[in-house]
DNA sequence: TGTTGATTGACAGTATACTGCCAATTTAGC
DNA sequence: GCTAAATTGGCAGTATACTGTCAATCAACA
């Protein structure tokens, strides 16, 4: 079998950074869903969960531009927790249509228990580099992720949360 | 407002690589939706539509090794593909359990012409960065993925492809 | 003020991903 | 050769992701 390097076009897929990153995300969830295997969450609850507690009486629609998620996916993550009692859904009293999110006590209980397995998730990510690997890797990828912001269906928008607080204060 | 800065535990999270390798995915698919509108074809599906070509008469269960996919996740992106006449399945006549996999006329035109468009997708994910950061990270992002292969909840096999043509050979 | 336009949350539909489970089939061990 | 174990493909169930659409509601403007 005189061919077995020149797979040639498979090449092509294997080193592309699109196929790159859509196999890194498999592996980081991977990852995720073994250390915190005895916590009832995912990395976008996690993720979810973290982001209102630091904006809490947040709304879904300032939620998914806050942890750049989309929106129609944030309302079936947003009822898993709610099932969970991890978090609670209060109706504004100046807008009938947002209902507000708050973490519970259980949410926050929950948070405060898992924070060291996600610890040691984003630790073996990128265990396999050397630590100074680790930190270039780390700071572009995060100037990429800035820098594409806008090519997102769903672009970050940290500052609407502010925007949204400044309503209710 | 004194902290608009010390949102604290978001930095957290924005600076986590488990959710910008997330962030990266999502900017990658929405990149490659965005080139490949005119195709009818999804960055899935055109992965596996390149490995067929390269291994005609792959099976699904190795198909799925070969590029790294969930083979449960593969049956349905086969079926789809086969849906769209891009591809037939013929059963092996050694074997009555595997169905083997090959290219029609339709799925290699198609190929031929969606390159450019994919071609563009991968320089533009990476386009924000300098040339000199663009291959750093290439680079580390290859290495991290094959060091973290075996974490991955598929890893890949390339190999295995070459097994299967073994046999009937 | 009354209508238009925007926003919010919900829903339907499609496409990955993964966990299990299952039947048919093949292979391995005895 | 016969039974047990492994393989293959399919299916059900859950969880992201994204596209649309829709009704209720609010805001802005004429």
């Amino acid at each position: 079998m005189p061919n077995n390097r020149d797979n040639g076009t498979m090449d092509a897929v294997y080193t592309a950074p699109g196929y790159l990153f859509r196999r890194m995300q498999q592996i980081a969830v991977a990852i995720f869903v073994e250390e915190c295997r005895d916590f009832d969450l995912t990395p976008v609850q996690y993720a979810a969960l973290i982001a209102i507690r630091t904006h809490p009486g947040i709304d879904a629609t300032r939620l998914s531009a806050v942890i750049a998620f989309d929106r129609s996916t944030l309302g079936s993550v947003i009822e898993r927790l709610e099932t969970k009692s991890y978090i609670e859904r209060k109706p504004a009293p100046e807008d009938k249509r947002v209902k507000l999110l708050y973490l519970t006590k259980a949410g926050s209980n929950l948070l405060r228990d898992i924070t060291p397995a996600v610890d040691r998730v984003q630790s073996r990510i990128l265990q396999p580099l050397k630590p100074a690997d680790r930190k270039t890797l780390l700071t572009l990828l995060e100037q990429l992720v800035d820098l594409n912001n806008e090519s997102s269906r769903v672009p970050l928008r940290a500052e609407d949360a502010l925007e949204h607080l400044g309503r209710g204060s």
